[in-house]
DNA sequence: TAACTGTATTAACATAACTAGTACACCTAA
DNA sequence: TTAGGTGTACTAGTTATGTTAATACAGTTA
């Protein structure tokens, strides 16, 4: 279902985090839908249970999903999740990374030409990924 | 001289060598041009001497500085400095990005704008923070 | 010679992520 | 009612990485 890189800077529960948000804000998880148990899922993914369940508690104090202590987790209502804060943090990480983008000789040209590919795939569904 | 953040997920000799590369290729520091002592640079930015000689042995392996024993490290030619390979990374990284920002409903539009905004901060030498 | 350079090594420390194990409360279906 | 599923909480231990600390050695320069 997910592809981690358990080796990446970012830690696990993060990738998680991202993924379920995306899965979430695409709608391929739609509104109520459950989420895998904390324990199954932690077995497809041959990691820990704990590291699943900070990544459904990330999610869920960010208003992405709602659990339900003996039933589940699920998926919030997209309209009532606020994200202006995350939006904030994209925008200043994109300037910089076009920053060092420029200091390396790319040109604006290419940069657009990365925004059009990006937004290619993602709305040909390339994205997610599903399995 | 520099701005670190010392609470950064990246790590500070990484933030130097990041901020020495911009200075180099922005050709701020120009070719044979000495760089501050280990020593010196440790003790102005109040770190250890050993972060600031990680953060040169990795500039002088990746070509961007050469260092001589008894003397000092100095600018190598900007010419002989091959960066592909970062190029390629901070392609990945950007696309990584605006796949995100899609999914939080950012536009086309806007991410165009960050692009003109950030060539201009570059190009004013705004990016450079010089002290 | 003295004081500066880079370089190398070893040890200790700090932090964060992750794992492991256990326990408890709640829900649901047999 | 009970068994097995769910979320949740907690403590402890492990691992990896970055950073600091102290020391030593080799080369350069005034």
């Amino acid at each position: 279902m997910f592809e981690l890189d358990l080796r990446s800077r970012q830690p696990i529960y993060e990738q998680l985090v991202d993924k379920f948000k995306q899965l979430i804000m695409s709608e391929v998880l739609q509104q109520d839908e459950q989420l895998p148990s904390v324990r199954s899922l932690a077995q497809d993914l041959s990691i820990n249970p704990n590291t699943i369940q900070k990544a459904y508690r990330e999610l869920e104090a960010q208003g992405y999903i709602y659990s339900v202590k003996g039933k589940g987790s699920f998926v919030s209502q997209i309209s009532q999740i606020d994200n202006t804060a995350e939006i904030k943090e994209i925008r200043e990480h994109l300037k910089r990374l076009m920053v060092e983008a420029f200091f390396l000789g790319m040109t604006n040209q290419e940069m657009k030409q990365i925004i059009e590919e990006s937004q290619t795939s993602v709305l040909k569904g390339d994205a997610y990924d599903p399995d």
